[in-house]
DNA sequence: ATTGAAAATGAAAATCATTTTCATTTCTGC
DNA sequence: GCAGAAATGAAAATGATTTTCATTTTCAAT
């Protein structure tokens, strides 16, 4: 564990949540620390494969990372105005153990997003 | 519908499951027809947004497509070996709609996706 | 404190899937 | 047949990520 990865870790902890690479390098530098792209992309590989670091994948492609055992959480989201809420997902947790244990899999994670009209829209 | 989605489609149906852009490519250059890479992608594009191919990413980040079964599932994806499991989700649409419901949305939909390693890997 | 090897760093170049551009070709309805 | 629209694909652009490599930092042994 060296000073860079202290430095992701950290901004990850204010994050609280998913970010990219890219984002993370970003909001360091508006931190005003001083780290490379590169060394940001080098910190995450090796806080991943120390399981530090959880790794997913957007939409897009391109990769996100938050901090192992940070409790998350899922969104509502409004297809009209963009608003989200944070939902508890006990239940969903519950069924994903459930279904990787039924078929033996191993390091699970998941994703689960619900999409509506908001009450204002 | 045109010449070049039947194309893929057709490829997607003969490999029976998940593969890239790329791999669809070659393995149609090798049956010798005659398609460009733009093609297969731009093709890949209009499938998936006419929901008649699911589109799901590797581990590293690269696309892979498959034709949608009829009815509503989610998967369970292996981060390593990619294969899936298709997964029955009741409980998951009970939830779905419960927390909407609460809070007062309408027109739900969901996205929801288990990844971890398979027994195999 | 000095040295020297190993680890860390980061700028720039390379990689690679994917998207965009744009000139050309193929369809379509009339 | 003909004009306009849609489709095509080669090449260039894009953008995240990785690699290279020269330099700097760390740190244990002296």
């Amino acid at each position: 564990m060296n000073k860079s990865e202290v430095k992701v870790i950290g901004i990850l902890e204010r994050v609280g949540g998913f970010a990219s690479a890219q984002e993370l390098y970003q909001l360091l530098q508006r931190n005003g620390e001083s780290i490379g792209l590169t060394t940001v992309y080098r910190a995450l590989q090796s806080l991943v494969s120390d399981k530090i670091v959880d790794q997913l994948r957007r939409d897009d492609g391109e990769a996100i990372y938050r901090l192992c055992g940070d409790n998350h959480h899922h969104h509502l989201v409004c297809k009209q105005c963009g608003s989200t809420v944070e939902i508890e997902g006990s239940a969903i947790e519950r069924w994903t153990k459930a279904i990787a244990e039924e078929h033996g899999f191993r390091e699970v994670g998941h994703t689960a997003e619900i999409f509506g009209i908001c009450p204002k829209c």
